[in-house]
DNA sequence: AAACCAGACTAGAACGTTCTAGTGAAGATG
DNA sequence: CATCTTCACTAGAACGTTCTAGTCTGGTTT
């Protein structure tokens, strides 16, 4: 239980002033190439490395940001991994904290706020964006789109998501798309806004099963579709759909998999976020992916951005990931 | 942007001397009721919060843990979501740290010493019990056992999940048992010779089939299985199966249901870990639980124990999640 | 040769707490 | 009544950095 060497213990094995060492260490101008030469070398020796504690504590600029994430948001982890690099390259540090169903968001964010962090980076905020705005921090919204100018942003472009996921089946043969939405969930407008426009665009007939973000949403919605058959024309009937997410997505093909509906031949399956459910060998489900270092780094730019007092809100395109839930329009389903 | 306030501004507010604030906020002895009842007013009024950093670069006892965890450890949100309340019911806080592809846990690590933490807790530890050993602050080892006396650790109790599993498939009448391993995977070790050793007290011969950790070592695994039947009379071969993890689990019950092998009718299935997967609709796995809460208590209490000297190898007892991969024992398989 | 300048370096304050070593008053003990 | 003890409280140092405001040296300009 050695004591860890400080400045000062720098300074001596160096014969310079701890300042000296400071500005050696932090990289900044006023050292000579000799002098920093030998500082780095003692530092080295002593296996010296800065404090946090006090240089969180002196510092005008902390260069620290605060991440709150969701113990079980979907895609948070993706994003975290993303984030070190990406504030790493702005010359910035991270720090965790996360949120539950037994510690708040408020709570997440107050303790980073008691560290010094510079600017807040919230995961998918469940915050309204009032309180959001009025922290004494610049609060950028991750992975959930924002207009506010009080916030800063940087999500997936969900209207591109269902472009490539409706583009994907058009060009499969596919005319009569459903989308089956996430109810209140974050996003669900935005995506079938954006799957509403792309039907019109087309002169095609939108057709819109309520749904949710869970499994059990999926499967409700699945029984839903069945029933549209009964005493319908196969010609009017959708042979495609795109589901607002995975989870829901599994749901559904877990119901048209009992009432012997086969996929994809019988009707094509989107889903929305590539997780790991998407990739299991007995799901291989078509899915929007977003793209976590994208998100990632644009969320640090719109940090940095915004200790400049510039708002900024960015978009990322995602990209598709295609397994073998859908296929081409079969013959029979014409 | 206000400045927040400090010690000194409560001080001045409630008439007092900084010190004494400290006291009062900190709530140890050394102040009249009255007094203490000021003062707390004028931190209310004034919205006071504690400053982490000079708190944590001043105290002797920071009463701060480091986490780090892996961005896609199974299991390691549900730990971490538990340790806050356990932490601070022993009076301690939590900061987390992330390890992934591309940060490792040294890395991790140290940017939790350079904050000061008092202890580190370890989820599902990737470095050698030396490189352990040799931080300069006591390391617990959680949800992977260790022996090693220079650690600590909190874990599952391998051998009494397997024999849960074991139980519950006996009472359904099956005798004939077999496991599938997690080859290398941390604790498949431990589960193998709990198998074994279960397997030797009955009287029964053990059937161990190399597995592994993930979804295609499963499939793998089911394959090896379903040969093994080709020549075989039906009353030598194991009418139950207690595989490494879910996701081997999933991919086994993948490659069974393919090829025609009815769950759980013919076979019965048991995973582990309770994962998310293990409870979707169309999978329905009976699983072993491992407890989180219980886990991050007895990993909180071996950090608090390790501060007084005391190392602490703690096993928690896991449950079992029935659900409808395992059934009685047909008479078609007798 | 006086004045200026840039660069390398330093002394000491400052950040907001906690800790140490007290002070002063009131009550208890001999 | 002198001496201890306890309690409520305070002054000021300390934690390990960064920041401000210098000093000193040697070279260049006037």
């Amino acid at each position: 239980m050695v004591k860890r060497p400080t400045l000062a213990d720098v300074a001596a094995e160096a014969g310079v002033s701890r300042a000296l060492v400071s500005i050696v260490i932090r990289g900044v101008p006023g050292a000579s190439d000799a002098t920093r030469e030998r500082v780095l070398a003692a530092a080295a020796q002593l296996g010296y490395r800065p404090d946090a504690r006090a240089r969180l504590l002196r510092s005008s600029r902390s260069r620290l940001l605060g991440v709150v994430f969701d113990v079980d948001g979907p895609f948070h982890t993706e994003i975290l991994e993303a984030l070190y690099p990406a504030a790493a390259a702005l010359g910035y540090d991270i720090t965790l904290s996360a949120r539950g169903h037994r510690r708040s968001e408020g709570e997440a964010i107050r303790s980073l706020l008691d560290l010094g962090v510079e600017a807040l980076l919230v995961l998918g905020p469940a915050s309204p964006s009032d309180a959001l705005a009025a922290q004494p921090a610049p609060v950028v919204s991750v992975l959930e789109p924002h207009t506010d100018p009080r916030l800063s942003s940087a999500a997936t472009d969900e209207a591109a998501g269902i472009a490539l996921a409706v583009k994907h089946l058009r060009g499969l043969g596919h005319s009569r798309i459903a989308h089956v939405d996430g109810g209140t969930a974050a996003g669900s407008e935005a995506r079938r806004l954006a799957y509403e426009q792309l039907m019109a665009e087309d002169g095609a007939q939108p057709l819109v099963i309520p749904g949710g973000p869970n499994e059990t949403d999926g499967m409700k919605a699945a029984r839903e579709l069945l029933a549209l058959r009964v005493g319908r024309p196969a010609n009017e009937l959708p042979t495609a759909v795109v589901v607002f997410n995975d989870d829901a997505a599994l749901g559904f093909l877990h119901e048209l998999d009992a009432a012997g509906t086969a996929v994809p031949s019988e009707l094509s399956v989107v889903g929305y976020d590539d997780s790991r459910l998407a990739a299991l060998a007995h799901v291989q489900l078509t899915s929007v992916r977003q793209e976590p270092d994208a998100i990632a780094a644009a969320a640090v730019e719109a940090a940095a951005a915004a200790l400049e007092g510039r708002r900024t809100h960015t978009l990322v395109p995602p990209s598709l990931a295609v397994r073998s839930s859908t296929a081409p329009l079969a013959a029979v389903a014409r």
